[in-house]
DNA sequence: TTCCTTGCAAAACTTTTGCATTAAA
DNA sequence: TTTAATGCAAAAGTTTTGCAAGGAA
């Protein structure tokens, strides 16, 4: 049986978090609580303000070093995909991205969807560490 | 005729700019002299501190102003690899890269290098404005 | 107790902006 | 002379950090 990321209820979330070594703290567990709850991208802001507005007493500086931590942990997955902000992505499968540039919005690419027929040699004494593949998409002009 | 993008003396590179609608300004063709000069990439900074360092009077405003403009125009081409800073590349043709973990270190990878044999179906209304591929690499251990 | 986590405020960074000054056409 | 570019300093936005206070084991 495999875990599907989805659905995590309150109780599964501290022992999820415990299975990956993380003290489940009241803080931690909202956190996780709502990123997890469905595969999504997130900013740090948009976390805090959403549990601030769930009436959660969370501070920003718990909020960075949680989210680094589970980053750090495996839990979640950091994103890059343009410089103003670092969003923090519940699927930690191997998968792509779609960018939509005029909203900024993010969407899974599941991998079986991209085929590689060739791929570079990699650099001499290095090995592979991930492949970021992110398609770029706008509104039909 | 090709434009190969390399050795870019210093009139080539004032002409240049006209041909992309820039007037060529000293601080500029000083910019544009240094990122054009061959296949590589830069970062604000290292700009500000390479030109700094050979004598030029440029300000961090101007550098960020510049390389803006050039990266609309297309003299350039903007990189987002990681959350920290931006990289301005001197390649503008398409290509893919590698990211040395362990240093940083950003390697261009030739499109005829990677191929392709199935890529998603585009969101609905929405059509392709480019892909970005990056290799994460790391020594091996 | 002892160690870890939290919150607050300040700091650190990168990038942008306002505005007076300077250079270019 | 008229418009555009530059430089400086300040501002803005995101993320990190120092440290005192609070909580868990």
């Amino acid at each position: 049986m495999q875990d599907k990321g989805l659905a995590d209820p309150p109780g599964q979330c501290a022992r999820r978090l415990a299975g990956f070594g993380i003290r489940p703290t009241a803080q931690r567990v909202r956190i996780a609580a709502l990123l997890l709850s469905s595969p999504q991208h997130l900013s740090a802001e948009q976390i805090l303000a959403t549990l601030r507005g769930s009436g959660a007493r969370v501070s920003k500086a718990t909020v960075y070093n949680t989210l680094n931590l589970f980053a750090e942990r495996g839990v979640i997955r950091q994103l890059t995909v343009d410089g103003a902000r670092t969003w923090f992505d519940s699927n930690v499968a191997p998968h792509y991205h779609f960018q939509d540039l005029d909203t900024g919005a993010l969407v899974d690419v599941p991998v079986p969807e991209v085929e590689f027929a060739r791929l570079p040699p990699l650099p001499p004494g290095t090995e592979m560490a991930g492949i970021d593949l992110v398609i770029r998409v706008r509104k039909i002009s």
